[in-house]
DNA sequence: AAAATAAACGCAACTATGTTGCAATTAAGG
DNA sequence: CCTTAATTGCAACATAGTTGCGTTTATTTT
């Protein structure tokens, strides 16, 4: 199966119309190396209306296939849900790190499982942004 | 020692005037009971020019007196840093939950310290956003 | 206590993203 | 191929971010 029938299967499982721009957004969100910074969508896909490509993202985050991660309010970056995420329920078992020097964001698997406990509060979400220096800039 | 004056003193610490708006700006942010939102800051200080808001807020913020507490890319919320931080190193030990219920965001402190680790990468902050249900909304 | 100075403030202006409504277009199913 | 409901583009409006500049003010110096 080639990657542009594996998107339509993705956008029909949620029921949305597997159109030419929400493939086109999906495979730039997909071939970018890390999470992918949302002036670079706007680049890569200058072509789309500004309207369009708003709601294309919100229709994608929505439907729990791509993932917003951001760190420490900055610019808004969007990488690939690995794991099968819905409206409701983005759980990745992962972390966001950014690194300060070349600015990457990227998803980073975590070894040891992170257990965070608040008394008397029930838990839904846990989102972890680490920033520091990556491996290619120290 | 009253509390203007003490932050007139964590201002001029911080090579920073103590003009009547920063003052008032620290009194708003200092008596919510938990973070405060952007629009909750303006609701009072509707007299503060726009620009006058957002440099102020920078300023603080710059001056490590407050810091941000957003949760997942909503609307930005402002708390008092309770540690001693600077422009590059704010270094809370806290992390910030969101109640999705009362929307309510707070900074909290958690028993046991989370380590993460993350191979080859120099880490420098990391930031931890927890959202679920608090106390009040269960 | 008054003057000097450097910072803070208000206003105008511009940029960018978020958001909605509506008409035109198009994907998907029969 | 035709129908229909969803998607798209355009116009329009709202709000936050940001900068420059002239005026005002907090703090220092005389």
């Amino acid at each position: 199966m080639d990657i542009e029938t594996k998107f339509t299967a993705l956008l029909r499982d949620r029921n949305l119309k597997a159109t030419p721009k929400r493939l086109e957004l999906l495979s730039v969100v997909a071939n970018y190396n890390s999470a992918i910074p949302y002036s670079e969508i706007q680049n890569k896909l200058h072509h789309f209306d500004r309207v369009t490509l708003y709601r294309t993202l919100n229709a994608m985050l929505d439907g729990g296939i791509i993932h917003k991660a951001s760190v420490s309010s900055d610019e808004v970056y969007y990488a690939m849900c690995r794991e099968y995420c819905t409206s409701e329920c983005h759980n990745h078992k992962h972390v966001h790190f950014k690194c300060l020097q070349c600015l990457e964001v990227s998803c980073v698997d975590v070894t040891n499982p992170i257990q965070i406990q608040i008394p008397n509060v029930v838990i839904k979400q846990v989102e972890i942004e680490v920033s520091g220096v990556c491996e290619k800039c120290i």
